[in-house]
DNA sequence: CCTCCTTTATTGCAAATACAATTATAGCAT
DNA sequence: ATGCTATAATTGTATTTGCAATAAAGGAGG
């Protein structure tokens, strides 16, 4: 009954929890490797967007921010017309490190895939596309 | 590319931070309604194999069991024959709580499957079955 | 223009989290 | 038996997390 929604939730946390073991060795555990991913791959969003667009907590996003711009990977930018809201850029050295993200993330995905078709693949997205949280779409 | 993989993602994080708001009101957020419905339906599992079934790290495990052994929901007992191990059992109050948290992950499960056929929700249910995680059936 | 409501960013604080290390027991191989 | 290795529970500790509250700015309507 409840398999679909268990299988979704344990597939998530034993990836999570490989990300950040794998990435420890960087520095870059708890999820901190999802940002800088999303921000070089969208640059210019502001935290709320940010936020939004990893699905985590505003304070807790914006805390993982500030550390990342510490830590040398983000730049954050006051836009000009909307005083609000501050921008996020990566700087060369999330540049750099984005492809060894990459290919993490490939490499996680064909590992979670391999034991399926190209349409079966192709019929999971399809799926997984009509699902929706909270009567929204994801 | 990463479509599936970070679907399954977002759907996870979306209900888990649902969950949290939601159980808020009764003192459970934190995924402390999942040990719950888990020790309910499968009495008798020691720490460490409760650990491996939600798929939490084993010492926050540990340390979210014995908050809810002080919140009256579940006991500990040491094994007769295997003194390494304490198997962990519902209270009556978790027994009655039980139907509550089962008819959230009902609910919950149906908003998520709403637009898809019995047909499709099968067919998710089979594609999502050969998906491993490390090499690992999930 | 002024007031009210919303959005964004930010900080305080208490709780949760997870890595590392420790202790105790079990099981296996000599 | 004895030692070695693996597994389970547990604690210490530093970091992360997220709710609540605050401040500043934008936007809508009168």
């Amino acid at each position: 009954m409840f398999e679909i929604i268990r299988r979704i939730g344990a597939i998530t946390r034993l990836m999570q929890i490989d990300s950040n073991q794998h990435f420890k060795a960087l520095g870059l555990n708890n999820n901190l490797f999802i940002y800088i991913i999303r921000v070089v791959e969208q640059p210019g969003m502001f935290l709320a967007e940010l936020a939004d667009s990893v699905q985590i907590d505003r304070t807790t996003s914006f805390r993982t921010v500030k550390k990342l711009v510490a830590a040398g990977y983000l730049t954050l930018q006051n836009d000009e017309l909307n005083l609000k809201i501050k921008r996020i850029y990566p700087t060369e050295k999330a540049q750099l490190l984005y492809p060894q993200l990459h290919a993490y993330e490939m490499a996680k995905s064909q590992d979670l895939l391999v034991n399926l078709t190209t349409a079966e693949q192709a019929q999971l997205k399809r799926l997984l596309r009509k699902l929706q949280v909270n009567g929204q779409k994801v």
